[in-house]
Formats: C-alpha cells, sequence, structure tokens
DNA sequence: TTCCAGCCTGGAATTAGTCTATACTCTGCA
DNA sequence: TGCAGAGTATAGACTAATTCCAGGCTGGAA
C-alpha cells in the first residue's frame, strides 16, 4: 500500500495522520497480514524507528476502535491485528500461532439463532483451530 | 451436578480426583456456565475454601487439556471455561462480558475449505459479537 | 506571541497466568 | 511400623502483554 493510499484510509476512517501513525500503517498495511503489536515494535526497531512501545499501542487500539483494522482475539496471550477488515474467517494453528485467512464467501453460516435480548450483531467470526499433524 | 457424578466424570478423563479439585469442578460444573480462573477462586474463597491460586489455575489447565472443559479465548484479558463440552458455539457481549451458548445445531457451516497443508482440524467455533443497543 | 488540544515518550503500574522450591499425602512394600 | 516415590498443593516470586501517567512538544487558532 502506498503512502497517499494509506492516508486516505486514515483520513477515511477519521484518523489524524501523524509520522508514527503513518510508520505503524505502513508495517501492518504493506500486504494482508496478521500481526502482534510486538512484532511490529520490532519491525518498525529493526527499519530504524524510534517510536514508542506506548505509541504502537496506542495507535493500533486506536486503528481498531475506528475500523482501520481489525482485532483479533485467537491466542489467549497476545492480540493480533489484521490489516484485511472485510468479513472473512481464520484457520489458526494453535501450535505455531499462524494465522490464515478463509474467504467470507467460502463458508456459509445458516440458520442463526436471534441474538439476545437487547443486542446488536457486531461481528460473525469463524475461528477453525488446527495443529500440525503428527509426522511420526 | 452431585458429586458421584463429578467423581465418575474424572474419572472418565483421566484425571485423578483430589478434594481441590473436586472443588473446583464443583463450582464450574454446577450448571452450564462460562467463569474465568479469578471467578472460579472468588467462589471457592466465598464459600470458605482455602485452595491456593495456583492449584485453581493449575486444575483448569488439566481439566481443559484431558476434555473436562472447555477453554474459551474470547475475552483478550482473561480465559473463560466453558462447563459445557459438546459442539456449540458462542455469543460474546463485548460490552458486558456476557457469554451465551447456540447450540450446534442452529448454525450450518458450509463449504468448508481445505485445511492448510500438513494441518489436522481441533475444533471449529462461530463466535458472534454483540453489543447492547443503544436505548437513546 | 500565547493558548490549547492532541500527540509522543519513557518508565511505572497492572494483571492474568506460570514457575519454582518446598512441603504434604497417599500407597505399595519390606 | 516405617520408608520410598509418585503425584499434588501452596505461597510467593516472576513473566509478559498491555495500559496508565506525568511531562514535554507541536501546530494551528485567537
Amino acid at each position: 500500500m502506498s503512502q497517499p493510499d494509506i492516508l486516505d484510509r486514515l483520513k477515511r476512517h477519521g484518523v489524524q495522520a501523524t509520522p508514527q501513525r503513518l510508520e505503524v500503517a505502513a508495517v501492518l498495511l504493506e500486504c494482508p497480514q496478521h500481526l502482534s503489536a510486538e512484532q511490529i515494535l520490532e519491525r518498525l526497531r529493526a527499519a530504524g524507528s524510534r517510536v514508542s512501545k506506548a505509541t504502537v499501542y496506542n495507535t493500533l487500539k486506536l486503528f481498531g476502535e475506528r475500523g482501520l483494522v481489525r482485532e483479533l482475539t485467537v491466542d489467549p496471550d497476545r492480540k493480533y491485528y489484521d490489516s484485511t477488515t472485510h468479513a472473512h474467517h481464520h484457520f489458526y494453528n494453535v501450535g505455531t500461532g499462524v494465522l490464515s485467512d478463509i474467504p467470507a464467501d467460502q463458508v456459509r453460516i445458516m440458520n442463526l439463532p436471534p441474538l439476545p435480548a437487547g443486542t446488536e450483531q457486531e461481528s460473525v467470526e469463524v475461528l477453525i483451530r488446527v495443529r500440525d499433524k503428527d509426522t511420526a
């Protein structure tokens, strides 16, 4: 994703652009992927950036709230941020921690039950946990 | 769930019975519900038990590994333990943290895509996030 | 200029969960 | 009757992800 595209995406989600936010966005939005805050911080540091940890966390949280990226709760030890925001689902390898996408149109969910009273739906997520086969 | 039923369930899952494990199981298996480790510890303490935190955590982890209860990763801040282990899905109220069950037969998933190479499926979970409607 | 809101930062604080070293409790067996 | 060993329980230290905080910076409005 190019710099102007990123700027545009920030603007469309009502997020004010700053150098740090652009850096974070550039890493995460580079391609469809799933990264944790620490992974992003690591990459930024490796590339010579001096963003603070707090800023990376704050920025990702903000991006998540504004719908610019998607927050995934899949690993009990850390959050992952998904650069792809349109509806889709995931495979999660519990051994390796690798996440991969399942296009929304490959899963059809039927007979959805009524929501609990007084609530409205926010999202539907299908998570298929997998593990490496024993090669023994 | 009565004491003998709990003993039986432990035995069927290859978990050796101890007073502490019985206490933990009694709280969680009392009825179909979703509790965090801390909630269970709290209830035990309130009931006068002196189990240690480590024991509660160890016990729940063991129960989860042996399939006696189900571990849920749904709230980024804590794990929940589900007393119901047969296949089913969940509503999760992101505002209140309340989890509720969706019977498996109320959700039909079709066209499941192929698993990533070299992996085998462990579980399929559907999570529907909801939020309280604005009453404004 | 001066103000102010919003942003960034390092470091402290928080918190779920795990680890560790020690002590206890059975159960089989001499 | 007593010992050995496996499996457990416990308090408290520790880890790691994330959030909080207090101070400093910046760019535009007045």
